[in-house]
DNA sequence: AGAGGGTTTAAGAGCGCTTTCAGGCATTGC
DNA sequence: GCAATGCCTGAAAGCGCTCTTAAACCCTCT
């Protein structure tokens, strides 16, 4: 590299100043066209680059904007960041992306680091027992935070997640219409806001229908392909063996359906599966996985457009946004089979 | 938000010079640990950020690193990028990740953006077609480039990726060993240096065992589970079936999978299948995937310490660090069964 | 021709931090 | 007891950009 290109620079070989150079870059209409496209011009050929660590230090506003979540791999949050990054690029704004892994501490270190670096504003899908001190560490200092797919307590900033309780209602009522009295529910952890309502979801689909809730039946904690696999190992070693089983996602109803097979019955015969998320897999798995489709790219565009707005000065109200679920029946769920039967 | 904390306010409320302040925040041996120790507190007391803006304005030293790939979901690149990030995390780097989704704009406007924030290196997995100027684009303005996963001509950066031609001929190799002669090859494209590899290891190991290389039996194209799903949809109609096939990776293997059982056929027994990149889903899915483990992670966090490296001086020899991939032998594939045994 | 109007450009003061260099103060050696 | 030796601290310049204020310029109109 030759040597470093500035405004000044650009000022120098054209005699005119550094500031009809920036209001030129700029589009500003006090500068006229033809010096405007002049002042463009030499700086293509120069190679210029803009820097935006010294612009931002004068404007304080960086075009940054965080976004972190519990792992970017895992193919719900995955959806959710797509939809994000389509919005934020149609503003052109710079995103961060990063795992916390469901640490508090990543999570911070995360928050800070992007308040160091004069982030506008962050997306988060919070880690569990985020306090929340750590929402109005950014909020306190001027960087508007927004939660997607999971609320805390104690904060009112914007949230868009789907209606868990609504959609887990869904798969179970499904699963009842179907005949099933004996439907397992695996995944998910009472330590968060989703955790919770879904397994309320469940609780009260069954409750309605007057099925008493076998807290056997309910195994916390799965999220993974593997999770699920495991579940299924546990769960057709009962003696009074489930008929139906809601999961927390569609990996793990994947899982599920593997280890299924692997036990040698088939799932949406002997054993029938709901997944949630509606993820692109669930169409392909064998057998088609039915499941709840959980409004991911809503809630991501959403989210975005809330936290641009919000950047713009129109302020979105706080609150809650939440997105309704749509059941997607296929073929890995059927009617009840007797005991004995075929 | 009150007002702004910075060096100054520290300096004033506690008497003393911002440099002082700087320097002990810095813990540089200049300052008296009795100093040091009362403006950490009065900082930490006070609720400072410090700003990295201003700081790599004056150092020209960001700590950012930029990362960029085809496609973050993608669980081939998540496993390297996990490998990144733990690296780059033990150095308190900030990273910023990005897709280009294999358009050469939208990773040069990523480059861009990189050089515009003060990006300190970039690490990337280069979309098809990337002209070798994107690459020096970066480098003549201080930003070193690392590559990953593929490789493009005309550049001499160091480049990071598995030894594909050699995988998959063990792939193949195991699959002739087994007694096939008729298999495909789906997936992978001539646009790619991994894809004319790999399609190369393919040709070759058939050629060293006198098989006639039928061009029928390529499919280019797929990279998911999608394209897998319908590879098989369309090898099954062939006149002359394989019995085996080779996939790209791991995702057109499982689609593959999908596929050939939606057709009542069993994967493994009546079409033998092999993956490639050894994901996490491979071990379970059903059957287990056979398939070759790519150094993922090896190539990951060896590329994060190959460019942290040369920021911190020592210059690391450019050129092409091959990893060697090695079989994992599951239940995907089996011996060949004569046309109507059983 | 001069004034008034509109348009275009220049000047300059920071944004918050780093870092060198010189000077102040206390301690030690003779 | 006095000079020399460390150890700390403060002053100040400047990283590259923005943006307001004010001045310069060029018309047009009277």
């Amino acid at each position: 590299m030759a040597q470093k290109i500035k405004l000044s620079t650009i000022a120098e070989t054209l005699g005119v100043s550094t500031a009809t150079v920036s209001l030129a870059l700029r589009d500003s209409p006090l500068v006229a066209s033809v010096t405007r496209d002049k002042i463009k011009d030499q700086a293509r050929a120069l190679g210029y680059i803009y820097n935006r660590r010294a612009a931002s230090l004068r404007t304080s506003r960086s075009g940054i904007i965080g976004v972190v979540v519990h792992d970017i791999m895992n193919p719900f949050y995955g959806e959710i960041l797509k939809a994000i990054e389509a919005e934020l690029d149609r503003d052109r704004q710079t995103f961060i992306l990063s795992n916390h892994y469901d640490s508090v501490e990543k999570q911070r270190v995360f928050i800070e680091t992007l308040l160091q670096l004069g982030g506008d504003g962050v997306i988060m899908s919070p880690a569990i027992g985020t306090p929340p001190e750590d929402i109005k560490l950014a909020e306190d200092n001027g960087m508007p935070a927004i939660l997607v797919a999971r609320s805390i307590e104690g904060v009112d900033v914007p949230i868009f997640r789907g209606d868990d309780a609504y959609g887990i209602s869904l798969a179970t009522n499904h699963l009842i219409s179907l005949g099933h009295r004996c439907i397992a529910m695996v995944g998910g952890t009472d330590l968060t806001s989703t955790g919770r309502d879904r397994y309320l979801g469940y609780v009260q689909a069954l409750r309605k229908a007057n099925i008493d809730v076998d807290p056997d039946l309910r195994i916390p904690g799965p999220r993974s392909m593997q999770g699920g696999f495991e579940a299924a190992v546990h769960l057709l070693s009962l003696p009074q063996k489930p008929t139906a089983v809601v999961c927390w996602n569609d990996l793990v109803a994947i899982g599920m359906m593997n280890g299924i097979a692997r036990a040698g019955l088939v799932p949406g015969r002997d054993v029938s599966v709901t997944g949630y998320d509606d993820l692109e897999e669930a169409a392909i798995a064998t057998p088609a996985l039915t499941t709840v489709w959980n409004g991911q790219s809503d809630v991501g565009r959403s989210a975005a457009r809330a936290l641009l707005d919000r950047l713009n000065g129109s302020h979105e109200p706080d609150g809650i946004h939440l997105i309704k679920p749509e059941m997607r029946i296929r073929q890995s769920t059927g009617p009840l089979r007797l005991q004995q039967g075929d």
